[in-house]
Order: C-alpha cells, then sequence, then structure tokens
DNA sequence: CTCCGGTCTT
DNA sequence: AAGACCGGAG
C-alpha cells in the first residue's frame, strides 16, 4: 500500500507554496496554523501577504496583537491571531527566534496542539512522527479494517498503532501529505470515490461502505442568527473602524435603530467575553480593538 | 440553509 | 466529555 501510495501522489500531488521542499519552518507553522480552520485554497490565496508583513517570528513579535488580529481578517477563528502572535513571542523569547524542532517544544506553543505540532515536526523536520487530522484518521480506519459505514473512525490510541507500523522511513513528509490528498479528494468523508482509488485492490473497505451520518447539534442563536455571527460582526467592525467605539455605537450598528434592553444586554454579554479572551479592551461604555 | 475543523476551556 | 470558536463554499 506504502508505494503504492506514494506513486500515485507522484502524479497526483496537490501543489501549495507551503509543500515546497526545504521551507521555511516559520512559513509550516503559520500554513498549518491557518489550515487549522480554513480551506487550503483560501490559505494559499491569503499566506503571500500575510507572509509580507510577518516574514519571521520575530517580526510578528513585534508587531502588535491588533495588528495581527487585522491581518487576520476573513480567515475565521480570531483567538488563534492572537495564540500565533503569542507563539511568535515564545519563539523569539524560549528558542532564540528559531521555530523548535521536536513535537514536545512545539506543543508548549500557545495554539499549537496535538496535530500542529505533529505537522510542523514531519513537513517542515522531516522527523517520522505520526500526524492525525481528520483526513488521516478517516483514511488509515479505512484501509486497516472492514469499516461498516462512512462514520467510521478509530480512536487515536489504535491510529497512532497503526501509523507507526505503516508510515515509511524515508519519507514520511511524503507520505503524510499523500494520505491528506487521497483524504481530500478521493476517501472523503461522506462520498468515498472508490472506484477512483489507487488503493481500492488492497482496501478492506473499499466499496463496501453504506452512507451513514452523524447527529448534527445546534448552536445558540440571537434573533435568528448564531451567537458567533453577531460575535464576528462586532469584531469586524472594531477592526474596520481601528479605534474605540461606544457600546451603544455596536448596538445599533447590529440592531438598528430600535434596540431592546434585551439586544443590549446581548451585546454587552458578547463584549464581555471578547474581552475576557484578550481580543478587545473595554474603557467604561467604549470597546476596541487590542493593540 | 448545512457543512467543514484543531485547540482550549469548563 | 462536551462545547465554543469563525467565515466561506455548496
Amino acid at each position: 500500500m506504502v508505494s503504492i501510495l506514494l506513486s500515485w501522489y507522484s502524479t497526483t500531488a496537490r501543489v501549495f507554496f507551503w509543500r515546497r521542499p526545504n521551507i521555511d519552518p516559520w512559513v509550516v507553522l503559520v500554513s498549518e496554523v491557518m489550515l487549522q480552520q480554513t480551506q487550503a485554497s483560501r490559505v494559499e490565496q491569503r499566506l503571500p501577504e500575510f507572509l509580507d508583513v510577518f516574514p519571521t517570528p520575530q517580526a510578528m513579535a513585534e508587531a502588535s496583537a491588533g495588528t495581527v488580529l487585522k491581518m487576520w481578517s476573513g480567515m475565521g477563528y480570531n483567538r488563534r491571531a492572537l495564540r500565533l502572535q503569542e507563539t511568535a513571542v515564545a519563539i523569539t523569547e524560549r528558542f532564540a527566534g528559531r521555530v523548535p524542532g521536536e513535537v514536545d517544544q512545539l506543543k508548549s506553543l500557545p495554539g499549537i496542539g496535538p496535530y500542529t505540532s505533529a505537522a510542523v515536526a514531519c513537513f517542515a523536520f522531516g522527523r517520522r512522527v505520526v500526524v492525525l487530522d481528520v483526513n488521516v484518521r478517516r483514511v488509515y480506519t479505512r484501509i486497516s479494517r472492514r469499516c461498516t459505514t462512512t462514520v467510521d473512525v478509530d480512536d487515536d490510541t489504535t491510529l497512532t498503532a497503526y501509523a507507526e507500523s505503516i508510515i515509511p522511513h524515508d519519507s514520511p513528509s511524503q507520505w503524510h501529505h499523500a494520505v491528506m490528498d487521497l483524504g481530500a479528494t478521493i476517501c472523503t468523508a461522506r462520498s468515498p470515490q472508490c472506484p477512483l482509488c489507487p488503493l481500492q485492490d488492497f482496501c478492506p473497505s473499499a466499496h463496501v461502505l453504506q452512507q451513514a451520518s452523524r447527529p448534527k447539534k445546534q448552536e445558540p442563536s440571537w434573533r435568528g442568527q448564531p451567537r458567533r455571527i453577531w460575535r464576528g460582526r462586532i469584531v469586524e467592525f472594531l477592526r474596520s473602524s481601528s479605534q474605540e467605539a461606544s457600546v451603544h455605537n455596536i448596538t445599533t450598528r447590529l440592531f438598528g435603530s430600535d434596540t431592546t434592553s434585551e439586544d443590549a444586554d446581548f451585546v454587552q454579554s458578547l463584549l464581555t467575553s471578547l474581552a475576557t479572551e484578550g481580543m478587545i479592551v473595554r474603557k467604561g461604555q467604549t470597546a476596541q480593538l487590542v493593540d
């Protein structure tokens, strides 16, 4: 399976900026943080301008959290921009400005968890470590045993043991890229394309997966819109106004002139959580984006 | 409208 | 263990 998948990858690999050989570890780290939450095509589109402003950990460490937050606009999950800036500071202070190559060192950085630490160690430093994201988990589960439905996924202990047995020693980076590409393009979550799969003759789950779906949980809403949408609008408004705004202005901006006291309370609660997370600073009845 | 995802918090 | 966090694409 290993040689067949690597051979498939050698001819069909998706080409991305962050997959170039000898890529700067900082570029890999920034890319992987973005890829946690954003589709690859969008990351590719936004990465150049981002790296233009923050070409090194030092550059981002010297920038304010507010500057990074503004550059992050449109990427989603804004708190990760804050964590990334903190990571840049930690790298300059604790690792002499160099992205560390050990998984445990990487995992000690803010916003860098099990996936991203393994991905950076593998893709930036060529380490043979187990990298598990949702695509890799799905592909490993399907090729390691006969699954019955499209939602079958093994636990991380099982997956890690399987990964250790199959990751090639000479090309762990290419291997993980290959598995991710297979999961993204053919071995997809809901409608796998087994007839197109290079592993179909060896995969115990090929052609036998039954469609299944997971129960979806619904998110808290206010006036028919998810809470996170209102939250995002506040951050976007403060980003563009770039100076402090009164709570009254924010509320009017969101709900128009006929706001109720419940709307005002709702805005206050959003501002409180944004302030707690360090996204904004409140001064009396005004709020602004962090400096 | 539904779907997607890694990390941190509770 | 479960939920919050985001914006874009389908």
